[in-house]
DNA sequence: TTACAATTAGTAGTAGCTAATAATAGGTGC
DNA sequence: GCACCTATTATTAGCTACTACTAATTGTAA
């Protein structure tokens, strides 16, 4: 309980135990500051503090924007495919973020650039399930937040079903990362060995 | 409108309806389906669908809990540091989860499991600001979503701004993943180069 | 036609409010 | 002491979106 208090000192208290739990019905509140449910009501008018059940709409629409944001970034882990040729060669886009750079520098973190790379190398090749077994990567320049990268891959050699992969992503004409990544298509039986 | 539908295709769409949209009311649900609100109370009774109140505050704490786990899921991404001694070794663990891997299979992205390494490695060198140049990647075995990775990585090497590191990766004492990657500890110059 | 399911209608009661009006307590100024 | 003012509390009517229950109506198949 929370008594004698002086309006504004309480009306600030309010606010905060409201921005802190937004589920706090004004009877709730009334009985925290041992007032009563009118003045609780009088302070959100002053304030301009929505009723419980608009607070609780906000705080589930703020979240459902939320996830379509979440799930935008899902797909800018792996970047936007824009062309393929199964089994020969692709091309996808990457928008880089702060997110994904150092903060400090603004230089994005190599398993960014990897991920683009490794998952268009996976795309690329025609099976249902496709493993990394071996590769080698070079970076050859930093790539800082907002540059856009193009990642361009070619199936170099094919022997069965281990695909040697050839990556370059290049930011504004320029090459900033090269990759040679050894593929393995697999079927099911992998699965199964394992369970 | 939605018209001439059997009991149950009616609390089909009903039931998609409010999936899709939990703020739809019993009455504006009887205005769709052209039917009267005890109806669609019935059928929401009948399919244990609590009313929109209820939904909507199932929303609201969702999307709180749901903030929470993204916050986690960005740690998870470099995993947890367990143990560092700066400029000679380091531990991290990584819990692989479902959203990691490939949803056919149940295997781990390969990248996740760079990043682990890239990000461990980076870590261990005791400098501003550490970037990747080459890496050689070698995976050994498939990874399973729900596996629990131990990463190691060493400083093999070290010449000037220019350090070695060999990183294994192991899941229940398997060896899953092993590279090397060279890694340049470099000044604010690159930046300022850059701008 | 009877029997049963499905649908609709209606009533009482609930939480958590808005909006408006009124009553009361406490302090300040003259 | 009285007027004036603010703060607080009380009261009432009305709202939405329900639950829970009872009752009436409609449709349909045996």
């Amino acid at each position: 309980m929370i008594r004698n208090l002086s309006k504004l000192e309480r009306q600030k208290k309010i606010k905060e135990y409201i921005l802190k739990d937004p589920f706090l019905s004004d009877k709730k509140l009334a009985e925290l500051f041992s007032i009563s449910v009118q003045t609780i009501r009088l302070d959100r008018l002053e304030m301009g503090i929505p009723e419980m059940r608009k607070r609780i709409v906000q705080v589930a629409k703020n979240t459902s924007s939320k996830d379509k944001v979440k799930s935008l970034k899902k797909e800018e882990i792996i970047g936007e495919l824009i062309d393929i040729e199964l089994g020969k060669n692709g091309i996808a886009i990457l928008k880089t973020t702060k997110d994904m750079a150092f903060g400090r520098t603004g230089i994005v973190r190599s398993h960014y650039i990897f991920s683009l790379a490794d998952s268009l190398a996976i795309s690329i090749i025609n099976t249902e399930v496709a493993l990394t077994g071996i590769a080698r990567l070079s970076y050859k320049k930093p790539v800082y937040a907002g540059e856009t990268l193009v990642a361009k891959a070619r199936v170099a050699r094919n022997r069965g079903n281990k695909y040697l992969v050839s990556v370059h992503v290049k930011s504004d004409q320029k090459e900033v990362f090269t990759g040679k990544l050894v593929i393995f298509s697999v079927n099911d039986k992998v699965k199964k060995e394992k369970a």
